[in-house]
DNA sequence: AAAATGATCCTT
DNA sequence: AGGATCATTTTC
């Protein structure tokens, strides 16, 4: 049921752009116990000088400390008082550059992620990051673990290539000022999956 | 101690 | 367009 390969811990080498690193997850695979999919948006934060990150200006707190931990472990809050969002952090520890996974193709446990969501249609399962937290029962006692051992994990796929990865501005973060704008969104063109269509105002994947 | 605030989603 | 719902942060 597995067949699973986990991510190289070379995926994450120092010297990696944040930015490089978001496209590159696009087309792996994230794996939660019974239930997988395969990522097709993503966002980059880039750590302490980029306003729409939590970890602006060098900020710290309990939540944030899986931010400044190594790479490739998860970083997991709570919004908004019901959904969770699932972060990727990237750079070596004291650096909080992370990537938010946004969405994914779901791949196995489909039933599962039914149940879970509350829904029928495989295309409304993960195409959010709550609703892909939701689907894999990602939450926050999970923020702090390595995604690159254990049952809780990014595994290999195929990638994407280049001309197939679109860009696009960040989702809800005009907050930010000046860094609002920036097109850190990376999404698999004509994905059916994606939670919104990039220059669409509306959900893709909603009826 | 109290108030404000979300890297969202769902319903009207 | 507005409400749900609460951990975390900010303000008093």
């Amino acid at each position: 049921m597995d067949g699973f390969r986990v991510l190289d811990p070379s995926f994450f080498v120092p010297e990696r752009d944040t930015r490089e690193i978001a496209r590159a997850l696009l087309g792996q695979i994230l794996v939660h116990g019974e239930t997988a999919g395969r990522i097709v948006e993503t966002e980059a934060y880039l750590g302490v000088s980029d306003r729409a990150c939590h970890a602006w200006g060098g900020k710290r707190s309990p939540r944030l400390e899986p931010l400044y931990g190594p790479p490739g472990h998860a970083y997991i809050y709570l919004i908004y008082g019901m959904y969770h969002c699932l972060n990727v952090v990237t750079k070596p520890a004291g650096q909080p550059e992370c990537v938010l996974i946004r969405a994914l193709e779901p791949l196995t446990g489909l039933e599962i992620m039914a149940a879970r969501s509350g829904r029928t249609k495989a295309a409304q399962f993960c195409s959010g990051p709550g609703r892909l937290c939701r689907a894999l029962g990602l939450d926050r006692s999970l923020s702090g673990s390595s995604m690159l051992t254990g049952d809780f994990f990014l595994a290999e796929g195929n990638g994407v290539p280049e001309d197939l990865i679109g860009s696009s501005p960040r989702i809800g973060v005009d907050y930010a000022g000046e860094d609002k704008d920036r097109p850190w969104r990376y999404c698999v063109k004509g994905s059916p999956f994606v939670s919104r269509v990039p220059g669409s105002k509306v959900k893709s994947a909603d009826s």
